[in-house]
DNA sequence: TGTATCCGATACATGAATGTATCCAAAGGC
DNA sequence: GCCTTTGGATACATTCATGTATCGGATACA
Protein backbone atom coordinates (compact mmCIF):
# COMPACT_ATOMS: atom_id res chain seq x y z
CA UNK A 1 0.00 0.00 0.00
CA UNK A 2 1.21 3.33 -0.49
CA UNK A 3 -0.18 4.57 2.46
CA UNK A 4 -0.07 3.60 5.98
CA UNK A 5 -2.56 2.20 7.52
CA UNK A 6 -2.39 4.49 10.34
CA UNK A 7 -5.30 7.29 9.44
CA UNK A 8 -3.74 10.46 8.49
CA UNK A 9 -5.92 13.48 7.69
CA UNK A 10 -6.61 13.54 3.35
CA UNK A 11 -5.27 16.70 1.88
CA UNK A 12 -7.23 18.37 -1.01
CA UNK A 13 -4.32 18.35 -2.54
CA UNK A 14 -3.94 14.88 -2.59
CA UNK A 15 -7.42 14.00 -4.05
CA UNK A 16 -6.50 16.59 -6.58
CA UNK A 17 -3.19 14.71 -8.03
CA UNK A 18 -4.92 11.30 -7.73
CA UNK A 19 -7.43 12.31 -9.72
CA UNK A 20 -5.19 13.66 -12.12
CA UNK A 21 -3.11 10.69 -12.51
CA UNK A 22 -6.14 8.56 -12.54
CA UNK A 23 -7.41 10.41 -15.50
CA UNK A 24 -3.86 10.64 -17.46
CA UNK A 25 -3.84 6.84 -16.70
CA UNK A 26 -6.91 5.85 -18.80
CA UNK A 27 -5.90 7.86 -21.59
CA UNK A 28 -2.82 6.53 -21.90
CA UNK A 29 -3.51 3.29 -21.19
CA UNK A 30 -6.21 3.76 -23.82
CA UNK A 31 -3.92 4.67 -26.28
CA UNK A 32 -0.72 2.66 -25.67
CA UNK A 33 -2.65 -0.51 -23.73
CA UNK A 34 -1.52 -1.32 -20.07
CA UNK A 35 1.52 -3.95 -21.03
CA UNK A 36 3.03 -1.02 -23.09
CA UNK A 37 2.80 1.93 -20.39
CA UNK A 38 5.71 2.85 -17.71
CA UNK A 39 4.93 4.46 -14.60
CA UNK A 40 6.85 7.55 -16.01
CA UNK A 41 4.84 8.30 -19.22
CA UNK A 42 1.70 7.99 -16.67
CA UNK A 43 3.16 10.84 -14.73
CA UNK A 44 4.22 12.75 -17.79
CA UNK A 45 0.83 12.45 -19.23
CA UNK A 46 -0.07 13.77 -15.91
CA UNK A 47 1.72 16.49 -15.15
CA UNK A 48 3.67 15.29 -12.29
CA UNK A 49 6.86 13.41 -11.49
CA UNK A 50 7.26 9.77 -10.36
CA UNK A 51 7.43 11.21 -6.39
CA UNK A 52 3.61 12.35 -6.97
CA UNK A 53 2.94 8.42 -8.30
CA UNK A 54 4.77 6.96 -5.42
CA UNK A 55 2.92 9.16 -3.11
CA UNK A 56 -0.11 8.01 -4.19
CA UNK A 57 -0.19 4.64 -5.60
CA UNK A 58 2.40 1.39 -4.83
CA UNK A 59 2.99 0.10 -8.21
CA UNK A 60 1.04 0.47 -11.78
CA UNK A 61 -1.24 -2.52 -11.07
CA UNK A 62 -2.22 -1.29 -7.88
CA UNK A 63 -3.75 2.12 -10.26
CA UNK A 64 -4.53 0.31 -13.08
CA UNK A 65 -6.58 -1.42 -10.15
CA UNK A 66 -7.93 1.88 -9.00
CA UNK A 67 -8.82 3.14 -12.73
CA UNK A 68 -10.48 0.08 -13.43
CA UNK A 69 -12.77 0.64 -10.01
CA UNK A 70 -13.33 3.73 -10.66
CA UNK A 71 -15.32 3.84 -14.31
CA UNK A 72 -16.41 0.40 -13.45
CA UNK A 73 -18.52 2.07 -11.24
CA UNK A 74 -19.80 4.77 -13.23
CA UNK A 75 -20.60 2.36 -15.93
CA UNK A 76 -22.59 0.14 -13.61
CA UNK A 77 -24.69 3.45 -12.53
CA UNK A 78 -25.07 5.07 -15.69
CA UNK A 79 -26.49 1.35 -16.85
CA UNK A 80 -28.92 1.22 -14.13
CA UNK A 81 -30.25 4.47 -14.60
CA UNK A 82 -30.90 3.77 -17.83
CA UNK A 83 -32.67 0.79 -17.42
CA UNK A 84 -34.44 2.54 -13.97
CA UNK A 85 -36.07 4.86 -17.04
CA UNK A 86 -39.61 4.38 -18.03
CA UNK A 87 -42.36 3.25 -16.62
CA UNK A 88 -42.62 0.65 -13.83
CA UNK A 89 -43.43 -1.33 -16.70
CA UNK A 90 -42.14 -0.68 -20.13
CA UNK A 91 -41.51 -2.68 -23.63
CA UNK A 92 -37.92 -4.92 -23.72
CA UNK A 93 -36.84 -2.57 -27.13
CA UNK A 94 -36.72 0.14 -25.68
CA UNK A 95 -34.82 -0.45 -23.04
CA UNK A 96 -32.10 -2.05 -25.04
CA UNK A 97 -31.79 0.92 -26.87
CA UNK A 98 -31.09 2.99 -24.10
CA UNK A 99 -28.82 0.38 -22.97
CA UNK A 100 -26.75 -0.27 -25.86
CA UNK A 101 -26.40 3.53 -25.88
CA UNK A 102 -24.37 3.79 -22.80
CA UNK A 103 -22.65 0.72 -23.01
CA UNK A 104 -21.24 1.00 -26.38
CA UNK A 105 -20.49 4.65 -26.24
CA UNK A 106 -16.56 5.39 -25.91
CA UNK A 107 -14.08 2.70 -27.16
CA UNK A 108 -11.50 4.01 -25.31
CA UNK A 109 -13.37 2.31 -22.31
CA UNK A 110 -13.35 -0.55 -24.29
CA UNK A 111 -9.74 -0.66 -24.75
CA UNK A 112 -8.74 -0.01 -21.35
CA UNK A 113 -11.76 -3.07 -19.95
CA UNK A 114 -10.70 -5.92 -22.27
CA UNK A 115 -7.09 -5.20 -20.80
CA UNK A 116 -8.08 -5.13 -17.69
CA UNK A 117 -9.96 -8.14 -18.62
CA UNK A 118 -6.81 -10.27 -19.45
CA UNK A 119 -4.92 -9.09 -16.44
CA UNK A 120 -7.78 -10.31 -14.61
CA UNK A 121 -7.52 -13.55 -16.15
CA UNK A 122 -4.33 -14.39 -14.84
CA UNK A 123 -4.89 -12.87 -11.12
CA UNK A 124 -7.55 -14.69 -9.81
CA UNK A 125 -8.38 -11.84 -6.95
CA UNK A 126 -8.65 -9.49 -9.81
CA UNK A 127 -10.58 -11.60 -11.28
CA UNK A 128 -12.82 -12.03 -8.32
CA UNK A 129 -13.49 -7.91 -8.45
CA UNK A 130 -14.29 -8.12 -11.93
CA UNK A 131 -16.45 -11.01 -11.43
CA UNK A 132 -18.46 -8.92 -8.64
CA UNK A 133 -18.76 -5.63 -11.25
CA UNK A 134 -20.21 -8.47 -13.82
CA UNK A 135 -22.60 -9.46 -11.33
CA UNK A 136 -23.89 -5.98 -10.69
CA UNK A 137 -24.43 -5.10 -14.05
CA UNK A 138 -26.34 -8.91 -14.35
CA UNK A 139 -28.48 -8.34 -11.85
CA UNK A 140 -29.62 -4.75 -12.79
CA UNK A 141 -30.68 -6.51 -16.00
CA UNK A 142 -32.26 -8.80 -14.40
CA UNK A 143 -34.52 -6.89 -12.08
CA UNK A 144 -35.28 -4.59 -15.48
CA UNK A 145 -36.82 -8.16 -17.30
CA UNK A 146 -38.27 -9.40 -14.39
CA UNK A 147 -40.55 -5.70 -14.61
CA UNK A 148 -41.07 -6.06 -17.83
CA UNK A 149 -42.45 -9.65 -17.68
CA UNK A 150 -45.96 -9.98 -19.10
CA UNK A 151 -45.30 -7.85 -21.76
CA UNK A 152 -42.94 -9.43 -23.30
CA UNK A 153 -42.28 -13.82 -23.36
CA UNK A 154 -38.53 -15.24 -22.88
CA UNK A 155 -37.74 -17.83 -24.98
CA UNK A 156 -37.29 -20.95 -23.12
CA UNK A 157 -34.29 -22.09 -23.99
CA UNK A 158 -32.45 -19.86 -21.75
CA UNK A 159 -33.96 -21.01 -18.56
CA UNK A 160 -35.04 -18.26 -16.40
CA UNK A 161 -35.14 -14.68 -15.83
CA UNK A 162 -30.91 -15.21 -14.64
CA UNK A 163 -30.09 -17.17 -18.02
CA UNK A 164 -31.59 -14.39 -20.18
CA UNK A 165 -29.10 -11.71 -17.82
CA UNK A 166 -26.34 -13.69 -18.50
CA UNK A 167 -26.87 -13.98 -22.40
CA UNK A 168 -27.33 -10.31 -22.39
CA UNK A 169 -24.02 -10.06 -21.06
CA UNK A 170 -22.53 -12.20 -23.10
CA UNK A 171 -23.94 -10.46 -25.98
CA UNK A 172 -22.76 -7.45 -24.68
CA UNK A 173 -18.92 -9.09 -24.32
CA UNK A 174 -19.40 -10.69 -27.92
CA UNK A 175 -20.31 -7.40 -29.73
CA UNK A 176 -17.45 -5.98 -28.03
CA UNK A 177 -14.67 -7.95 -29.24
CA UNK A 178 -15.49 -6.89 -32.67
CA UNK A 179 -15.93 -3.72 -31.95
CA UNK A 180 -12.64 -3.46 -30.97
CA UNK A 181 -11.46 -4.49 -34.03
CA UNK A 182 -13.85 -3.14 -36.80
CA UNK A 183 -13.80 -0.06 -34.87
CA UNK A 184 -17.79 0.29 -36.02
CA UNK A 185 -19.60 1.93 -33.28
CA UNK A 186 -22.66 2.90 -35.37
CA UNK A 187 -22.50 -0.66 -36.60
CA UNK A 188 -21.72 -2.24 -33.53
CA UNK A 189 -24.73 -0.74 -31.40
CA UNK A 190 -27.52 -1.53 -34.43
CA UNK A 191 -26.35 -5.01 -34.19
CA UNK A 192 -26.14 -5.14 -30.21
CA UNK A 193 -29.95 -3.96 -30.60
CA UNK A 194 -30.59 -6.80 -32.65
CA UNK A 195 -28.57 -9.25 -30.97
CA UNK A 196 -30.22 -8.64 -27.70
CA UNK A 197 -33.98 -8.47 -29.43
CA UNK A 198 -32.85 -11.79 -30.87
CA UNK A 199 -31.78 -13.63 -27.46
CA UNK A 200 -35.06 -11.59 -25.58
CA UNK A 201 -37.79 -11.95 -27.91
CA UNK A 202 -39.26 -15.19 -28.38
CA UNK A 203 -39.19 -15.78 -32.48
CA UNK A 204 -42.63 -16.38 -32.91
CA UNK A 205 -44.19 -13.57 -31.76
CA UNK A 206 -46.98 -14.84 -29.59
CA UNK A 207 -50.27 -12.84 -30.39
CA UNK A 208 -50.27 -12.95 -26.26
CA UNK B 1 12.06 -8.96 -40.98
CA UNK B 2 14.45 -11.08 -39.58
CA UNK B 3 15.85 -12.79 -42.87
CA UNK B 4 16.65 -10.45 -45.80
CA UNK B 5 14.40 -10.92 -49.02
CA UNK B 6 16.85 -12.22 -51.09
CA UNK B 7 16.36 -16.41 -51.17
CA UNK B 8 18.22 -17.92 -49.00
CA UNK B 9 18.13 -21.95 -48.26
CA UNK B 10 16.33 -23.07 -45.70
CA UNK B 11 17.92 -24.79 -43.10
CA UNK B 12 16.69 -27.77 -41.43
CA UNK B 13 17.99 -26.57 -38.17
CA UNK B 14 16.45 -23.66 -38.44
CA UNK B 15 12.85 -24.43 -38.99
CA UNK B 16 13.30 -26.91 -35.87
CA UNK B 17 14.00 -23.93 -33.82
CA UNK B 18 11.78 -21.55 -35.34
CA UNK B 19 8.94 -23.87 -34.50
CA UNK B 20 10.67 -24.63 -30.78
CA UNK B 21 11.10 -21.20 -30.01
CA UNK B 22 6.77 -20.83 -31.20
CA UNK B 23 5.71 -23.38 -28.94
CA UNK B 24 7.43 -22.05 -25.84
CA UNK B 25 6.48 -18.54 -27.02
CA UNK B 26 3.20 -19.92 -26.59
CA UNK B 27 3.42 -21.39 -23.42
CA UNK B 28 5.25 -18.12 -21.64
CA UNK B 29 2.67 -16.27 -22.97
CA UNK B 30 -0.45 -18.11 -22.28
CA UNK B 31 1.17 -17.96 -18.77
CA UNK B 32 2.48 -14.52 -17.79
CA UNK B 33 0.94 -12.87 -21.13
CA UNK B 34 2.40 -11.02 -24.07
CA UNK B 35 2.59 -7.07 -21.82
CA UNK B 36 4.76 -9.47 -19.52
CA UNK B 37 6.79 -11.59 -21.38
CA UNK B 38 10.84 -10.87 -22.15
CA UNK B 39 12.88 -11.88 -25.25
CA UNK B 40 14.90 -13.72 -22.85
CA UNK B 41 11.95 -15.62 -21.15
CA UNK B 42 11.02 -17.21 -24.42
CA UNK B 43 15.07 -18.01 -25.60
CA UNK B 44 15.03 -19.56 -21.85
CA UNK B 45 12.02 -21.82 -22.10
CA UNK B 46 13.21 -22.50 -25.20
CA UNK B 47 16.76 -23.48 -24.54
CA UNK B 48 18.29 -20.77 -27.23
CA UNK B 49 20.12 -18.26 -26.57
CA UNK B 50 18.76 -14.60 -27.66
CA UNK B 51 21.06 -14.72 -30.35
CA UNK B 52 18.85 -17.61 -31.95
CA UNK B 53 15.71 -15.40 -31.45
CA UNK B 54 17.11 -12.46 -33.87
CA UNK B 55 18.61 -15.12 -35.91
CA UNK B 56 14.52 -16.17 -36.75
CA UNK B 57 12.37 -13.05 -35.68
CA UNK B 58 12.98 -9.52 -36.00
CA UNK B 59 11.37 -8.63 -32.47
CA UNK B 60 8.79 -9.76 -30.32
CA UNK B 61 5.95 -8.22 -32.42
CA UNK B 62 6.87 -10.23 -35.16
CA UNK B 63 7.16 -13.69 -33.24
CA UNK B 64 4.03 -13.05 -31.61
CA UNK B 65 2.10 -12.44 -34.67
CA UNK B 66 3.33 -15.04 -36.35
CA UNK B 67 2.69 -17.41 -33.71
CA UNK B 68 -1.09 -16.06 -33.84
CA UNK B 69 -1.23 -17.30 -37.61
CA UNK B 70 0.34 -20.27 -36.62
CA UNK B 71 -2.06 -21.25 -33.83
CA UNK B 72 -5.24 -19.71 -35.92
CA UNK B 73 -5.24 -21.61 -39.24
CA UNK B 74 -5.21 -24.72 -36.63
CA UNK B 75 -8.12 -23.94 -35.22
CA UNK B 76 -10.10 -22.92 -38.07
CA UNK B 77 -8.89 -25.96 -39.55
CA UNK B 78 -10.10 -28.29 -36.60
CA UNK B 79 -13.42 -26.21 -36.42
CA UNK B 80 -14.25 -26.29 -40.65
CA UNK B 81 -13.37 -30.06 -40.05
CA UNK B 82 -16.24 -30.48 -37.11
CA UNK B 83 -18.65 -28.63 -39.34
CA UNK B 84 -17.76 -30.67 -42.39
CA UNK B 85 -18.82 -33.75 -40.52
CA UNK B 86 -22.09 -35.56 -41.06
CA UNK B 87 -24.06 -35.74 -43.80
CA UNK B 88 -24.61 -33.44 -46.31
CA UNK B 89 -28.03 -32.35 -43.99
CA UNK B 90 -27.50 -32.51 -40.33
CA UNK B 91 -29.34 -30.83 -37.34
CA UNK B 92 -27.70 -27.76 -35.96
CA UNK B 93 -27.64 -28.92 -32.10
CA UNK B 94 -25.31 -31.82 -33.15
CA UNK B 95 -23.18 -29.63 -34.91
CA UNK B 96 -23.28 -26.88 -32.19
CA UNK B 97 -22.32 -29.91 -29.83
CA UNK B 98 -19.19 -30.70 -32.11
CA UNK B 99 -18.51 -26.83 -32.73
CA UNK B 100 -18.43 -25.98 -28.84
CA UNK B 101 -16.26 -29.07 -27.66
CA UNK B 102 -13.15 -27.46 -30.18
CA UNK B 103 -13.69 -24.32 -29.58
CA UNK B 104 -13.20 -23.75 -25.99
CA UNK B 105 -10.80 -27.04 -25.55
CA UNK B 106 -7.69 -25.27 -24.68
CA UNK B 107 -7.89 -22.33 -22.24
CA UNK B 108 -4.41 -21.33 -23.09
CA UNK B 109 -5.42 -20.63 -26.44
CA UNK B 110 -8.15 -18.32 -25.28
CA UNK B 111 -6.14 -16.48 -23.17
CA UNK B 112 -3.24 -15.69 -26.30
CA UNK B 113 -6.25 -14.85 -28.77
CA UNK B 114 -7.28 -12.06 -26.24
CA UNK B 115 -3.82 -10.61 -25.31
CA UNK B 116 -3.45 -10.94 -29.13
CA UNK B 117 -7.09 -9.03 -29.98
CA UNK B 118 -5.68 -6.31 -27.03
CA UNK B 119 -3.07 -5.87 -29.50
CA UNK B 120 -4.54 -6.10 -33.02
CA UNK B 121 -6.90 -3.46 -31.47
CA UNK B 122 -4.42 -0.73 -31.73
CA UNK B 123 -2.63 -2.04 -34.46
CA UNK B 124 -5.00 -1.83 -37.72
CA UNK B 125 -2.93 -3.80 -39.77
CA UNK B 126 -2.87 -6.46 -37.36
CA UNK B 127 -6.63 -6.10 -37.28
CA UNK B 128 -6.84 -6.90 -40.38
CA UNK B 129 -5.47 -10.27 -39.98
CA UNK B 130 -7.58 -11.41 -36.81
CA UNK B 131 -10.97 -9.82 -38.96
CA UNK B 132 -9.90 -12.34 -41.81
CA UNK B 133 -9.47 -15.05 -39.41
CA UNK B 134 -12.90 -14.38 -38.04
CA UNK B 135 -14.47 -13.90 -41.49
CA UNK B 136 -12.77 -16.88 -42.68
CA UNK B 137 -14.41 -19.03 -39.59
CA UNK B 138 -17.72 -16.92 -39.96
CA UNK B 139 -17.57 -18.55 -43.68
CA UNK B 140 -17.75 -21.99 -42.50
CA UNK B 141 -20.36 -21.71 -40.17
CA UNK B 142 -22.38 -19.77 -42.88
CA UNK B 143 -21.65 -22.55 -45.02
CA UNK B 144 -22.58 -25.13 -42.62
CA UNK B 145 -25.85 -23.14 -41.82
CA UNK B 146 -27.08 -22.84 -45.30
CA UNK B 147 -26.34 -26.65 -45.65
CA UNK B 148 -29.20 -27.14 -42.67
CA UNK B 149 -31.44 -24.95 -44.08
CA UNK B 150 -35.17 -27.10 -44.17
CA UNK B 151 -34.13 -28.71 -41.23
CA UNK B 152 -34.33 -25.52 -38.79
CA UNK B 153 -35.59 -22.18 -39.51
CA UNK B 154 -33.81 -19.56 -38.56
CA UNK B 155 -35.56 -16.78 -36.86
CA UNK B 156 -36.04 -13.65 -38.81
CA UNK B 157 -34.43 -11.26 -36.07
CA UNK B 158 -30.95 -11.89 -37.22
CA UNK B 159 -31.37 -11.65 -40.72
CA UNK B 160 -30.03 -13.91 -43.21
CA UNK B 161 -27.67 -16.44 -42.87
CA UNK B 162 -24.57 -14.16 -42.74
CA UNK B 163 -26.30 -12.93 -40.11
CA UNK B 164 -26.55 -15.80 -38.11
CA UNK B 165 -22.86 -16.43 -38.21
CA UNK B 166 -22.06 -13.39 -37.32
CA UNK B 167 -24.39 -14.18 -34.11
CA UNK B 168 -22.46 -17.31 -33.56
CA UNK B 169 -18.98 -15.42 -33.70
CA UNK B 170 -20.49 -12.96 -31.23
CA UNK B 171 -21.94 -15.95 -28.67
CA UNK B 172 -18.36 -17.76 -28.95
CA UNK B 173 -16.63 -14.50 -27.97
CA UNK B 174 -19.35 -13.68 -25.16
CA UNK B 175 -19.00 -16.94 -23.11
CA UNK B 176 -14.91 -17.02 -24.32
CA UNK B 177 -14.83 -13.48 -22.04
CA UNK B 178 -16.60 -15.30 -18.82
CA UNK B 179 -14.73 -18.30 -18.88
CA UNK B 180 -12.15 -16.30 -18.91
CA UNK B 181 -12.83 -15.09 -15.78
CA UNK B 182 -14.49 -18.30 -13.98
CA UNK B 183 -12.30 -21.09 -15.41
CA UNK B 184 -15.39 -23.38 -15.41
CA UNK B 185 -14.65 -24.60 -19.04
CA UNK B 186 -17.57 -27.07 -18.52
CA UNK B 187 -19.98 -24.29 -17.66
CA UNK B 188 -18.86 -22.27 -20.34
CA UNK B 189 -19.32 -25.15 -22.87
CA UNK B 190 -22.54 -26.34 -21.83
CA UNK B 191 -23.80 -22.72 -21.99
CA UNK B 192 -22.59 -21.89 -25.41
CA UNK B 193 -24.77 -25.30 -26.52
CA UNK B 194 -27.90 -23.21 -24.69
CA UNK B 195 -27.21 -19.57 -26.25
CA UNK B 196 -26.09 -21.00 -29.80
CA UNK B 197 -29.36 -23.18 -30.07
CA UNK B 198 -31.40 -19.91 -28.65
CA UNK B 199 -30.23 -17.88 -31.61
CA UNK B 200 -30.53 -20.54 -34.12
CA UNK B 201 -33.50 -22.18 -33.64
CA UNK B 202 -36.89 -20.32 -33.78
CA UNK B 203 -38.22 -19.91 -29.83
CA UNK B 204 -42.00 -21.14 -31.19
CA UNK B 205 -40.36 -24.88 -32.74
CA UNK B 206 -42.71 -24.75 -35.38
CA UNK B 207 -44.65 -28.00 -36.10
CA UNK B 208 -42.84 -27.39 -39.70
C1' DT C 1 0.65 34.05 11.40
C1' DG C 2 3.40 30.53 13.05
C1' DT C 3 4.46 25.84 12.92
C1' DA C 4 4.09 21.02 12.25
C1' DT C 5 2.92 17.98 8.77
C1' DC C 6 2.36 16.49 4.24
C1' DC C 7 3.14 16.23 -0.70
C1' DG C 8 5.58 16.12 -4.67
C1' DA C 9 10.20 17.23 -7.16
C1' DT C 10 14.89 15.91 -7.81
C1' DA C 11 18.86 13.12 -7.85
C1' DC C 12 20.79 8.81 -7.54
C1' DA C 13 21.65 3.88 -7.49
C1' DT C 14 20.35 -0.34 -9.53
C1' DG C 15 18.61 -3.80 -12.42
C1' DA C 16 16.65 -5.40 -16.43
C1' DA C 17 15.89 -5.72 -21.33
C1' DT C 18 17.37 -4.60 -25.82
C1' DG C 19 20.16 -4.74 -29.89
C1' DT C 20 24.59 -5.50 -32.10
C1' DA C 21 29.03 -7.24 -33.26
C1' DT C 22 31.88 -10.99 -33.21
C1' DC C 23 33.12 -15.82 -33.10
C1' DC C 24 32.71 -20.82 -33.24
C1' DA C 25 30.31 -24.88 -34.60
C1' DA C 26 27.13 -27.15 -37.51
C1' DA C 27 25.02 -28.01 -41.98
C1' DG C 28 24.87 -28.27 -46.87
C1' DG C 29 26.87 -28.27 -51.51
C1' DC C 30 30.34 -30.18 -54.34
C1' DG D 1 35.77 -35.05 -46.88
C1' DC D 2 36.73 -30.14 -47.98
C1' DC D 3 35.15 -25.69 -48.05
C1' DT D 4 31.53 -22.38 -48.05
C1' DT D 5 27.61 -20.78 -45.91
C1' DT D 6 24.56 -20.44 -42.16
C1' DG D 7 22.84 -20.53 -37.37
C1' DG D 8 23.24 -19.71 -32.81
C1' DA D 9 26.22 -18.45 -28.52
C1' DT D 10 28.69 -14.98 -26.12
C1' DA D 11 30.10 -10.53 -24.73
C1' DC D 12 29.35 -5.87 -24.82
C1' DA D 13 27.37 -1.22 -24.94
C1' DT D 14 23.30 1.24 -24.18
C1' DT D 15 18.97 2.54 -23.10
C1' DC D 16 15.14 2.52 -20.13
C1' DA D 17 12.37 1.79 -16.10
C1' DT D 18 12.15 1.21 -11.32
C1' DG D 19 12.50 2.34 -6.52
C1' DT D 20 14.40 5.05 -2.79
C1' DA D 21 16.19 8.76 -0.13
C1' DT D 22 16.29 13.44 0.50
C1' DC D 23 14.81 18.18 0.27
C1' DG D 24 12.00 22.41 -0.20
C1' DG D 25 7.65 24.41 -0.86
C1' DA D 26 2.74 23.95 0.08
C1' DT D 27 -1.09 23.07 3.21
C1' DA D 28 -3.74 22.51 7.24
C1' DC D 29 -4.68 23.77 11.77
C1' DA D 30 -3.91 26.45 16.10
Amino acid sequence: MAVEEKTRRVTKRRVRTRANLLDAAFDVFAAKGFGRVSIEEVCEAAGYSRGAFYSNFGSLDELFFALYRQRADLIAEQVSGALALGGPDLDVPAAVDRVTEVLLLDRDWLLVKTDFLVHAARAPDVAQTLLEHRTRLRRAVAERLARARGHTELPAVLGDIDGAAHAVVAAYDGVTTQLLLDKDVEHARAWLGQLLTALLTDGSHHPA
